[in-house]
DNA sequence: GTGGTCTAGACCACG
DNA sequence: GTGGTCTAGACCACA
């Protein structure tokens, strides 16, 4: 279900936030459901339990998750919602990526393809 | 001419050298124009020589500048080309932006409206 | 008679120690009156019967119940008592937290005010 | 500056979060003034650097710190505001507290004269 | 079994 | 020098 690539420059913990947060907004990870246990997913990634610790407290930080001690770590109820409502601030970073496209001369239609492209899978 | 800011997470080097390749590529620095000094610049930007150094390096490395030695650093013949090149690149990087505003359930029109202003600016 | 909030950051086993202790001061749980079984507690909670047992363990060290093997588990004679002497310690949390207050520029009189609410219900 | 009880049963990064805490309210620490480094604080404090790292995180998290990489840790400008307004919250527990001790016996005018205390110091 | 905390020590990028 | 990330393992409270 994940996948770690641990020679990549973006930190092992982000990865797997990044993940999950993608599986919520597929709606592969739903509300309540429960995320592998830490020493599992330590094993199966092959990653130290304190990294996989790690990840979940940045997830339960955006309010996209909540452990509960002894039991286990669950997807919040709405993690969705707050998901969307945070990504819709990526706009911005769109724009300024379009923005230097531009000046390097990049035609507008190319990007409205990929935009097309994008929507239509 | 330049700008930095200190406190953020992108590193100083980086914002430098973000800068000068946004100034090749809008004209402000032209072919065989003259870099501030390394203490020039380290003064006025209130930023330690060896990190204005590892910029100017890095330039380098990207075939946009290079150095004479005693006499300074200068912007490449072609470094607007390589530049625009390069940038061609972070197509991806749009893409998979696009890709996550999908999922996030931001509509079409909205990414293709924000294209098109940026473009007509 | 008892509720437990299962997500809640304290523990299950003290909630419920929490909530017995209040029952027995209000004089709603009385001397020598029965506590519900382990297992009527356990389905009508929905919490392991571990977790029971030790919450009761815990009241007992208190010396706040007696239980009777084969019988159950009963108030003790002078559990009241007993527990407002160990809840005059609790003066030294309240001091604690009124020093943070102080500090965070709380007036005096707002908190005055709240303690005499408290003693006015 | 700082002291660790290694034998509390409050965590260790917790209790540095809380005296930095303090420290911000009483002025002792000022904005943008710099915190000891990491790896001083664990020498001095003989606690581990993940852990001193684990309440900077924290602290950071509540916006009353901001680090720099390569250069250190600083309070943030508004460090003590923001903690004023998060305290004035603490009232809810003291007014709980207040509540217990009333049905434990303890006499109002012993709860005053506390109170009365902590704000003539 | 679970998550939470901690130690011991390593490597990296950055200034 | 600094903070940030990570591994390898331990102990605890809790269910």
């Amino acid at each position: 279900m994940f996948q770690i690539d641990p020679l990549s420059r973006v930190p092992v913990y982000e990865q797997l936030v990044e993940q999950v947060e993608s599986y919520i907004l597929t709606g592969l990870l739903e509300p309540n459901s429960q995320l592998p246990s830490v020493r599992n997913l330590s094993v199966t990634l092959s990653v130290n339990p304190n990294t996989i610790q790690k990840a979940i407290i940045e997830l339960d930080r955006r309010g996209l998750v909540y452990s509960v001690p002894g039991k286990g770590c669950f997807i919040a109820e709405n993690a969705k919602e707050t998901l969307s409502k945070a990504k819709h601030g990526r706009m911005d970073e769109l724009i300024e990526i379009a923005t230097e496209l531009k000046l390097a001369g990049v035609p507008k239609d190319e990007v409205i393809d990929n935009i097309n492209i994008v929507y239509s899978k």
